[in-house]
Parts: C-alpha cells; sequence; structure tokens
RNA sequence: GGUCCCAUAGUUCAACUGGAUAGAAUGUCAGAUUUCGGCUCUGAAGGUUGGGGGUUCGAAUCCUCCUGGGAUCACCA
C-alpha cells in the first residue's frame, strides 16, 4: 500500500530538484500532518530550500505547491503561510486508502523482516513475589515483542529465572528452620507469596540477630578493627552500614544460609529436594500472574543451568588477550567506554553475573540464531549493560552490534502511600486484584450487563481492569521515570485504556444494529467531512506507528496513536450520524469506517496487550 | 568526587527528533444534559519549557555554565 506523506517527500525531492536544479536529500524533506487550525492536510517546512533555490520562502513555497499540484495526482490544493506549504489531498484519494484498509486483514503488519529477535523480560529472583516494577517490566517487554512482530521481525520471548544464589538460600533456610513443614496447599496461599513470605521471616530474624549483637564486645571489636571505607563513620553510622558485612562475617544465620548455598552448589541431594520444592511453588505462582497478564514466553532460560556458562568464551578471551587473569580471577579494563575495571571471574573461581550473561548472550545466539537481543531491564543497570556489551564487541560476537538494553526507569508512589515500613513496594497480584474489584464495583453499579452470565461479566471485568493498569503503564514513555498513582491508575474517563475500549464497544454496538451480517457495503463518493478525514489519516498512519514504535522499543507511541484514534471517533460518533445518516451512500461509507475504525484499534491495543471487551 | 540520566500548566504525561500560537488528560471554575450523584458534552482560567549565555531564518529539543533531583561507581544479582 502506498503511503502518502513518502510520495509527498519523494515529489518534493523531484520538484525541488527539477525547479533548482539542486541535488535535495530525501531526509531534508519535513512531511508533517497540518496544524488543526490551519487549512491542508499536510505540510512540508520550505526553509531548508530557500538556499539551493536563492528566494524568499513565501515564493519557494508558491512555486512548490503549485508545481507538485501539477505533478502529482492526489494532491489538490495548497496554501502558503510564512516558510510553511500546506497540502490538501483529494478526497477520492481518501476513500481509495479506506477501502484498501478495510479489504486489508493484515493491515499493519510490515514488511517481514529476516532478523529473529530475542526479547529477554521479567527474569525474577525466586524468592519473593513479583512486584510493581516487575509489571511495568513485564508489560514493556510483553509490548516490545508484539510491536517487533508487527513490524515483520521474528520474535523469540525469553526470560532469564534467577533461581538460585544467595537469596533463595534464605528463604529456603527460613522456611527449615520455621516452617513447621506448612506448604501453600495447608495455608491456601499462592506459591510466590508463600515463599517471599520466609524471604521477609529471614531477614526479620536475621535483623534480630544482629540487633542484639550490636552490644556485645565482638561489635565494638568490630567497630575498632572496621575497614577503611567505614573510617569517617562513628559507631551508629557503622552499625547501619555494616549489616551486609555482619552477614558476611559474624552472623550465624548468614554463615548457615552461606553453607546452603555451598551445600547446593556440590548438589547436596537434601538441599537440592529443597531447593526444587520452593522454586516449584514459586514458579507456579507466577505461572499465575504471567496468565492473569496475559504473558507468555518462547523459552525459559534458568541461571541454575547457565550460571556456569560463559567459561568457554572466557578462555577463548583470555587466549585472544581480551581478558586479564590475576591467580584466578578474570577481569577486563573498561576504562576506553569510562567505566571501572569489570571482574568476571571472581578470585575464588565462581562466576559472577557479567559470566552469566555472556554465557547466556551465547546460549542464545546458539539457540535461536537471533542478531538482534533486547534487554528489557531497569536503567540502574545501565553501566553493567554497557560493559557486558562493550565485552562481547571485543570477542566480535556475531550478535554483539544487535545488543540493545532497554532501560526503563523506576516506578515512584506517590509521597510513600502504599510503601509498607520495609518499604516492600505492590504487590503485582494485590495491585492486579484491586483494580479487577474496582473495575467490577463500576460495571455491576451501571447495571447494563444483566443480559449476561457472570462468566461473561467476569470476563469483562478482567479486559476492562487490566486495560486501565496496561494502558497507564504503557503510556509513559519507557525511559522515563514514572509515577505510580494507585487511585489514577484505575481511572476510566480520559486518556486511559477503558476510554479506548469504550470506543470500541461503541462501534461494535453500532456493528449490531446497522450491518449485523458482516456484510460488504458499496458506496459512492460522499465528501467527507473533517472528522471523517481525520479518522481515515490516522488509519493510514497506523503502519509508520509501529515502525517507529519498533525502531524505538516505544509502545508509548502506539499507546498513544489508539488514543487519538479513540478520542476521534468519539467526535465523529458525536457530530456525525451513522444510522439516520442523511443517504444510504453516507450510511454506508459511515459504516465501513466505524467498521475499520474498530479493527484498527483492537490490533493497536493488542500490540501494548490490551483486549477489547465487546460491550461494557 | 567521576560518569550517566532527568527537570515542560496545580498534578500526571505529550510535542513527529530543529519548525507555525508548546498540546492532552486530570484537577479547579462556569455552563448544558440527566431521575439526585455519577457518566457525557461545551467553555474558561492555568506556561518566561529550572536559571543564565550561545549556535540560526527558527530552540522545550543542539552547545556551554549554573541550580536542583536521581542512578551508578562490588570479587551482589
Amino acid at each position: 500500500m502506498s503511503n502518502i506523506i513518502s510520495e509527498i517527500q519523494a515529489a518534493t525531492v523531484e520538484v525541488v530538484n527539477d525547479l533548482y536544479s539542486a541535488k535535495l536529500d530525501l531526509a531534508k524533506v519535513n512531511v508533517s500532518a497540518t496544524r488543526k487550525d490551519m487549512e491542508g492536510d499536510y505540510t512540508i517546512v520550505v526553509f531548508p530550500f530557500t538556499k539551493m533555490a536563492g528566494k524568499k520562502p513565501e515564493e519557494v513555497g508558491e512555486e512548490l505547491g503549485a508545481k507538485l499540484v501539477e505533478a502529482h495526482p492526489h494532491i489538490s490544493g495548497y496554501n502558503v503561510i510564512k516558510g510553511f506549504l500546506n497540502l490538501s489531498v483529494a478526497d477520492d484519494y481518501w476513500l481509495s486508502v479506506l477501502g484498501d484498509i478495510a479489504a486489508d486483514a493484515d493491515f499493519g503488519k510490515n514488511e517481514k523482516k529476516e532478523d529473529t529477535v530475542v526479547v529477554e523480560f521479567s527474569s525474577p529472583n525466586t524468592n519473593k513475589p513479583l512486584h510493581l516494577g516487575h509489571i511495568r517490566n513485564i508489560l514493556l517487554g510483553w509490548s516490545v515483542s508484539k510491536i517487533l512482530q508487527a513490524d515483520g521481525y521474528e520474535v523469540k520471548k525469553v526470560q532469564i529465572v534467577n533461581d538460585r544464589g544467595i537469596a533463595i538460600c534464605r528463604s529456603m533456610l527460613a522456611w527449615q528452620k520455621f516452617g513447621n513443614g506448612e506448604t501453600p496447599e495447608s495455608t491456601g496461599m499462592k506459591g510466590d507469596h508463600f515463599v517471599g513470605k520466609y524471604y521477609v521471616k529471614f531477614a526479620s530474624e536475621f535483623s534480630k540477630e544482629y540487633e542484639a549483637w550490636q552490644s556485645t564486645p565482638a561489635a565494638d571489636e568490630a567497630f575498632e578493627n572496621r575497614e577503611k571505607k567505614y573510617q569517617a563513620l562513628d559507631k551508629t553510622a557503622f552499625i547501619k552500614e555494616y549489616k551486609n558485612d555482619y552477614f558476611n562475617t559474624h552472623s550465624a544465620l548468614g554463615a548457615e544460609a552461606k553453607a546452603m548455598l555451598i551445600a547446593w552448589e556440590a548438589e547436596d541431594p537434601e538441599v537440592r529436594a529443597l531447593w526444587k520444592k520452593m522454586n516449584g511453588w514459586v514458579l507456579s505462582g507466577f505461572d499465575q500472574t504471567y496468565k492473569t497478564l496475559g504473558v507468555d514466553f518462547t523459552k525459559l532460560y534458568f541461571e541454575s543451568d547457565t550460571y556456569l556458562l560463559g567459561k568457554d568464551m572466557i578462555a577463548d578471551g583470555l587466549a585472544k588477550n581480551i581478558l586479564t587473569q590475576e591467580d584466578k580471577r578474570v577481569m577486563i579494563d573498561l576504562e576506553n567506554i569510562g567505566l571501572a575495571t569489570k571482574t568476571i571471574i571472581k578470585s575464588d573461581g565462581t562466576s559472577t553475573y557479567t559470566s552469566q550473561d555472556l554465557g547466556t548472550a551465547q546460549l542464545r545466539w546458539d539457540d535461536f540464531a537471533a542478531k538482534k537481543m533486547i534487554y528489557v531491564v531497569g536503567d540502574e543497570q545501565i553501566a553493567h549493560f554497557q560493559g557486558v556489551f562493550e565485552i562481547l564487541k571485543r570477542m566480535k560476537a556475531p550478535y554483539a552490534d544487535g545488543l540493545f538494553h532497554l532501560a526503563y526507569g523506576m516506578v515512584d508512589l506517590p509521597t510513600g502511600r502504599m510503601k509498607s515500613r520495609e518499604g516492600t513496594v505492590v504487590d503485582a497480584d494485590d495491585l492486579v486484584n484491586e483494580v479487577k474489584s474496582l473495575a467490577r464495583t463500576n460495571l455491576t453499579e451501571r447495571g447494563e450487563l444483566e443480559v449476561l452470565t457472570a462468566e461473561e461479566k467476569e470476563d469483562i471485568v478482567h479486559r476492562i481492569a487490566l486495560g486501565a493498569l496496561k494502558y497507564y503503564i504503557l503510556k509513559v514513555n519507557p525511559t522515563r521515570r514514572m509515577v505510580f498513582n494507585p487511585e489514577e491508575s484505575l481511572d476510566m474517563q480520559g486518556d486511559t485504556g477503558p476510554y479506548i475500549q469504550n470506543a470500541y464497544v461503541r462501534i461494535q454496538s453500532i456493528l449490531r444494529k446497522a450491518n449485523p451480517d458482516g456484510a460488504a457495503l458499496t458506496y459512492s463518493y460522499p465528501s467527507l467531512a473533517p472528522v471523517e478525514k481525520n479518522l481515515i489519516m490516522l488509519l493510514s498512519s497506523y503502519p509508520s506507528v509501529i515502525a517507529s514504535a519498533a525502531a524505538k522499543y516505544d509502545p508509548s507511541e502506539v499507546a498513544a496513536f489508539c488514543y487519538a484514534l479513540g478520542k476521534t471517533f468519539h467526535k465523529f460518533y458525536h457530530d456525525m450520524s451513522i444510522m439516520k445518516a442523511e443517504s444510504e451512500d453516507a450510511k454506508n461509507f459511515r459504516i465501513v469506517l466505524a467498521t475499520t475504525v474498530g479493527k484498527v484499534l483492537a490490533k493497536g491495543m493488542d500490540l501494548v496487550g490490551i483486549e477489547m471487551p465487546e460491550r461494557m
């Protein structure tokens, strides 16, 4: 399908080169939608051509406009204001565009690309439940995957489950010591919450232990012999800072947890069995949450399988003098990109996060031969990924140029509300349940859905609630830090998911009456009202919205598009009568327009992971 | 302290990557509609784009200095 903007660009290049015997670069031609308050559909900025033309902007605009109307069949008129040339596009062109879009079931699916893309997201630890930060991560990863797919890529959605290490040992130890054999089944708790409870239990027991220790001679001794990084501190400040070191030095619980980790690494059967059991609980809990959020993965990687990977690569890097070694410790100097030396293998010979990342990158390459790999990880890890990518570049990994860290900003809460005393963040499941219960209340209050079964109602509640939540998070540019206001996220008016869903529901309701069989309708050329033209222009921009969102890994562009389309439809619905249209042609045209808007709305919202209800 | 990121109506976010008079939503105020409320609709007010300087036809956007906030600077993940 032709794209009017690129047509105008190409025509402009031709005309300018012809008029001023210049060699204009296509990229220099700025074509954008004309401002609402001006006449015209598209605007060309003519300032860049004034130099080569040697004329004033107004003159250039006039010359260009006249030539373009002459040369291009779809351009029906123009006007010039200052250095801006506004072009009008003929109605019959827009009608044919609508016809094309209506007939194209795959509209918005861009040209197939050769590359496969791996998108890594979620990647939780298996010692506690998912929270608000994970939700942003998961929604982003899911949406970016969908958008890349629509843009023509083959996409593999993966996560790396951080299922080993000291954190899970804490939960395990706490359960072993204080659990009295209770299980998710016996307590009726969701598995991840159950294990999380023991993670918290460990933390509180450890704090108690630490507090008791503070008044012992050992604590004074530790303070006297403190390392230089603590030198400036007084005793109180020292105690505050020392907690982590205490875990590794004096703590009995810390020693037990570490012993458990060592036993795990030595594949002690008892520890492994406990670990398997507890991880199983957590993972089944995660599965439920993923299901609620409507996401799934192509493949899961487990850190327990991959944490030893990367050794071959490291040996290779050492052989090529890319990495350096001091006893067992392996590292790399990253000064050229302004980073500190990065340790890849610790001096005790054990692996690091970095060595794992190297190994998993290679493993994914072996699995999928993907030249692009997107890591959806918080922006606090920007420096880490810069380092990892630099290492892979120096090692000349074949996928090194396609690595991208989609670094999203933290989710803040307004003034500490909903933040519990321990600084625990908002739990993912609690949040979803809260949004759902609000949506349920709203829906039953309006009482419009009495005809439906309870099951159908619950399905609608689910779609609306998740629509609200997902849209609220995804409409913000990922790189930005955002404020999550729980009340606003439940809002259904204004720039929200349900507002857009409502446009779709309206369309479906009209169609049930106006064209119940979905018959193919014909109509002959009515003249377009401004809203109608706006709708078609918006529809026609959808493929380029996808391309742009895919290039920037930015779902917020798709969200903004859906909002604009929904809003314009609401206005259309308000201004134009469909059932009582002035003629049969107009009626048929508007039915086709509404049908097409509905179709594209559903497609667009699907890319941000939102399902459309048929009624609400 | 070094490096990186951010700062836009009261608030939450936009602004097609340098284009026209910086836009939405929400909140506030006024009005319409309605069976009260809600929903819906119309309108108004709300901005020196943190501050100064520079680059040019043109700056929220690029450069520079300053102010304020955040992240990071582990042989943690």
